[in-house]
DNA sequence: TACTCTTTCTTCACCACTTAACAAAGGAGT
DNA sequence: ACTCCTTTGTTAAGTGGTGAAGAAAGAGTA
């Protein structure tokens, strides 16, 4: 029923969210893209800065009445770590409250191993090791697979090969910090819609396309989770009848059709590359003009678009985003995906538009990240507990209980 | 970011809609229903037992503690119309604040001719006329098509060939009461979620079997409407690669293989049955045993269950319902539809429930009246301005403006 | 220069809800 | 019986929010 609910100040994290993300904002700004009454940004601001979270900075131009006080956030607020798992190595980013990504790093890794869980702990931690000294608001985990409650965090991934594995539970004994986890497409979805060109989508499909397709489902401006946190199967949907098995023990699925798997074994009984190629070398070969290659690629943009096109039918956004390690070799998915998908358009959604994102290696960290981030504008609960506590943090942030008012910012970093 | 916002007495709404749907509530239960403090149902309940709107009956037997003073409707507070329209007639339902059908009727009508919209409101005008006397909420619409918004209520619908035509204005301006407009499918839907075998779930799917194929999303509780309200259109989800051409522009749209259409076209084709037959005698034929007729409900069924499975594993709801005119040939659907649904479920998805509810005919009409009677749960605005003022007239009620207490809260008025 | 207009920010009164503590009203031991 | 225990319902104080009115600070313009 939305009521005031949440147990914190939501506000007060809000602010800070926003400014982080967008800049230096001024009150009247803040209120308008929050959607609250001046009065109480007023109100949460004084808080804030007199907790020396904020601070004023210059008038920014006039725009015809009272100029406006910007409010930046006083240096270092607080920052996250973001973990990308997948079955061989760990990405691992440090990232400032205002989405910047401070540090990266990569480390080897084998999820297969029976001491998978006890080998992430021990990297995170000494990831964290190297931080600078500051707030550190918490982690966000992305993992391949169904996470049943970003607060819980435990996973099941055909990918890694886990059944139920306390990603969660683990990392936060660990590390002592609240850890959020999420399946990955959901986490860059969240990043999408926060930071990215999903701003302010109120309906958006993110897809992903890399060694597999996934997707991200915004609805009503939050990412859609389903019952057990499972929706965004996109690699599922059944495509062809009569198609090849997949893992999933269905067939003709459309992972089975344009995973990179499935290209790169096209392109081997093909005859184009050999047996053991990577994804590069169908690429290059794609861009030297190869006429199998390009049509590998073409006809792979055929069943993504036809199945995206359904989708779209079934779920009405307002936009679809591309993006994922997959989107470099777009060019050539596009001669099959934009008349496949335009032709499977209702008329009603005919014309929603296609964006592809140029990809950065640490985006799906980026994502994680944006997990803990994000919390803030988790109104519906979400984050749980663990949303609780990292607001919670940020809210403490650089001054550490104690004095409070008279004493004043006190800033000791301790 | 979920605030108060809505600038209505929502609670005293929320209460009364949850005692309709659910009859008589202890104040305890209705604390812990609406997850709201009791110490807020007091309040509001005694308001709306000073105004007249419940009443205290008997106390209910003890459970180990104090008894239970159980709050019901005072009598008839109110009462909501619902309206079906479809190409060739419209049903209307004369429905309590409970869910229950008082009076129903069904008149003539087309929707093709230039007087289309006109007509629809001189019928709906005649059937509030024999209204009992008392308040009326307000007029629940269900079309099959999309609707903008269901408090605007401007309907696009190919299955009726409207374009833009303004049914919620006209209409509210025929008749001076709230008009919610809503596509039929979503109606149901939401009839589902609050009186039916949705109740209590935060995601379900629920599925129309009728002339055509249709689905409504709930999630998170609500059902999901999309950008410009086009979410649900199961219908056009690409099947076949190479299938019939569709009405949609694309091909082998499952509409086109499992629409009745579809179904009749085969059997005439087979020789089943005379180039005009009906459904029924479809129906009747494979009932009779015919092995054609019951092969082309079973490869719909197929089809239906492939392609419902592919959106399971997209949004991972927690059931199925599914529903509708044609249910009533679910048993041989069913041959088809299990082991095509289930082979194409993935792992996380594979235990999912079907419901299949038995079908009267008046329900379509019932889910467009529980467009109004839901709108004191629409927490996030969905039924906009129209939904305010059916939760006035609920707020007024039998006890018609005047006294309130002295001054009083002097209402929002101008 | 002074008057108006626009935008920003603040103060104030008010409201819906919540938590906390408690009163009320019955069971279930002993 | 009498105490505990459990559940229901109420009261009172506190909090996060709202809308409305007005103060503050500049631009535009006669």
């Amino acid at each position: 029923m939305a009521r005031t609910a949440a147990r914190t100040d939501v506000t007060r994290s809000a602010v800070l969210a926003h400014i982080g993300a967008h800049g230096p904002t001024s009150r009247a700004e803040l209120a308008r893209a929050l959607s609250v009454s001046p009065a109480l940004i007023t109100g949460a601001t004084k808080r804030l800065i007199t907790d020396g979270l904020l601070t004023e900075l210059d008038h920014s131009p006039s725009q015809g009445g009272r100029p406006a006080r910007l409010l930046g956030l006083a240096a270092e607020s607080g920052r996250a770590i973001g973990i990308k798992v997948v079955a061989d190595h760990i990405t691992l980013v440090e990232v400032g409250i205002d989405g910047t990504v401070h540090r990266s790093a990569t480390r080897p890794y084998d999820a297969a191993v029976g001491t998978a869980l006890s080998d992430l702990a021990t990297i995170t931690v000494s990831f964290i090791a190297e931080c600078a000294p500051g707030p550190l608001l918490g982690i966000g985990v992305g993992v391949p697979g169904t996470v049943d409650e970003q607060d819980a965090g435990t996973v099941d991934s055909t990918q890694l090969g886990w059944v139920r594995v306390p990603v969660g539970d683990t990392l936060r004994r660990a590390v002592d910090l609240p850890v959020l986890v999420e399946n990955n497409v959901n986490a860059l979805a969240m990043a999408e819609a926060l930071y990215g060109s999903g701003r302010g989508l109120g309906h958006a499909l993110v897809v992903t396309i890399g060694t597999g397709v996934g997707a991200g489902l915004i609805t009503d401006g939050d990412v859609l989770r389903g019952w057990r946190g499972g929706a965004g199967e996109l690699g599922h949907m059944p495509v062809l009848t009569d198609g090849p098995a997949c893992v999933c023990g269905s067939t003709g699925c459309l992972e089975t059709l344009i995973s990179e798997r499935a290209l790169l074994r096209r392109a081997a009984t093909e005859g184009v590359l050999p047996d053991d190629s990577g994804i590069e070398a169908l690429h290059a070969s794609a861009n030297s003009g190869d006429p199998i290659a390009v049509d590998i690629y073409r006809s792979a943009g055929t069943h993504l678009g036809r199945t995206l096109a359904g989708v779209v039918n079934l779920l009405d956004p307002e936009a679809v985003i591309v993006l994922g390690e997959g989107v470099t070799a777009w060019a050539h998915w596009q001669a099959g995906f934009e008349p496949a998908f335009r032709a499977a358009l209702i008329p009603h959604t005919r014309h929603v538009p296609v964006t592809v994102e140029t990809w950065q290696d640490d985006r799906w960290a980026q994502g994680a990240a944006a997990l803990v981030l994000s919390t803030p504008f988790d109104a519906v609960g979400r984050s749980g507990e663990q949303g609780r506590l990292v607001r919670e943090r940020l809210a403490i942030g650089e001054a550490p209980a104690g004095a409070a008012s008279t004493a004043g910012p006190a800033g000791n970093g301790a």
